[in-house]
DNA sequence: CCACCAAGTAATCATGCGTTGACATGGTCC
DNA sequence: GGACCATGTCAACGCATGATTACTTGGTGG
């Protein structure tokens, strides 16, 4: 399998016998690879050799593949919001939307996050995590859209959510133009028609 | 890894010495486990375990795995409109997305199809195909929906493209709730304000 | 300077998988 | 019935990969 340099290693300089350092390179190699190429075809092999790093420091750093996906898992920001929530308000919530699925400097993912979300270890509770993730996410468009308390407001903000899982899949995972060359500007009128069609006329 | 028992096998009755049955039987057997696990985890041994067939011929009928694969995967429906197109219309647009969307009965493939197509092999024909599939299926929204001839129409087409797929995937493969348990009839009006939003006031 | 422990290394193991080729068997046509 | 080919079976190989173990190295505190 052996696909190699997926990332640009960082082309440390002579540290030498930095734990915190190491765990990090690790994890950034990690994240890049996991998000490329999904979890199968990641081996630690790639990723240590990635990170500068001898494959048995996985094991000591994270214990296993399963622990360093994990760990490399809950380093994804939150996709939207970062923890610091949406912007209020429909505009500024298509706004985002268009700037988070356009950007292109994912340098620690190689791809968009959301891929990496979406990867899948076969492992149920990483399912349950990414479920929680997305939720979340949900929950955020909910109350930033200052939702009208409409019995399916939810199903359709999670309709939102599902838009952009797909934008970043068939941008980034498929390659699917005009889409995948779309700018923030391309994409910003189309998504603010599409939120406003969504959560009904404008209200902020 | 051997999961077991992903597809309830047809129970076949004595059936001996049918080659074209034999190939069906794993063609079947492929699909269902290739849309749930996707490439990596789906092995031969129980692909041929489902079929209720030889390891060996896979080799004989497909090549190879990837060979079963690709097979597999030309038999994906085109997604929607299944080759006869989409119906004219916004309206019918909305209703056959939705339908399309909840439907439950995917006994072919265990899940929805859709995954099957965004199943990767590593293989860069196959990205090139899964390409061509969905950008057929932009093309045909594009035209079903009597597209005014706005220089973006085609982003907005892709962009219904990807909230198809996001919703597939955020149904099947994450079970995001509600968003995983509605119904058609759940679906149809917010699609429909979807529709509305993106493509512009109605028009058929 | 020395002892000690964390950090890092190298070699090896165990396993699952795709692939392969040699062999058995059934059906069909002369 | 016998030859012949398609169909199906069996056992094994080779390889990649995750895991593990025993060992070395370096720096830091006494």
């Amino acid at each position: 399998m052996s696909t190699d340099d997926v990332t640009g290693r960082p082309a440390d300089g002579p540290r030498r016998r930095d734990a915190s350092a190491t765990r990090r390179a690790l994890l950034v190699a990690a994240r890049t690879r996991f998000t490329r190429l999904g979890y199968d075809r990641t081996t630690l092999r790639d990723v240590a050799a990635d990170a500068g790093v001898n494959l048995a420091l996985v094991k000591r750093y994270f214990g296993s593949k399963e622990g360093l996906f994990k760990a490399a898992l809950a380093t994804a920001p939150r996709f939207l919001g970062e923890g610091s929530g949406l912007p209020r308000g429909r505009a500024a919530l298509a706004e985002a939307l268009s700037r988070q699925l356009a950007a292109g400097a994912w340098t620690e993912f190689g791809e968009h996050p959301v891929l990496m979300l979406l990867r899948d270890s076969g492992d149920e509770q990483v399912t349950e995590l990414r479920r929680r993730a997305l939720a979340e996410f949900g929950r955020q468009v909910l109350e930033a859209s200052g939702a009208a308390p409409a019995p399916d407001a939810e199903l359709r903000a999670e309709l939102l959510v599902a838009l952009g899982v797909g934008v970043a899949v068939v941008r980034s995972a498929v390659g699917l133009r005009p889409l995948a060359d779309a700018t923030p500007e391309d994409l910003l009128g189309p998504l603010r028609d599409i939120v406003e069609g969504l959560l009904g006329p404008p209200s902020g």
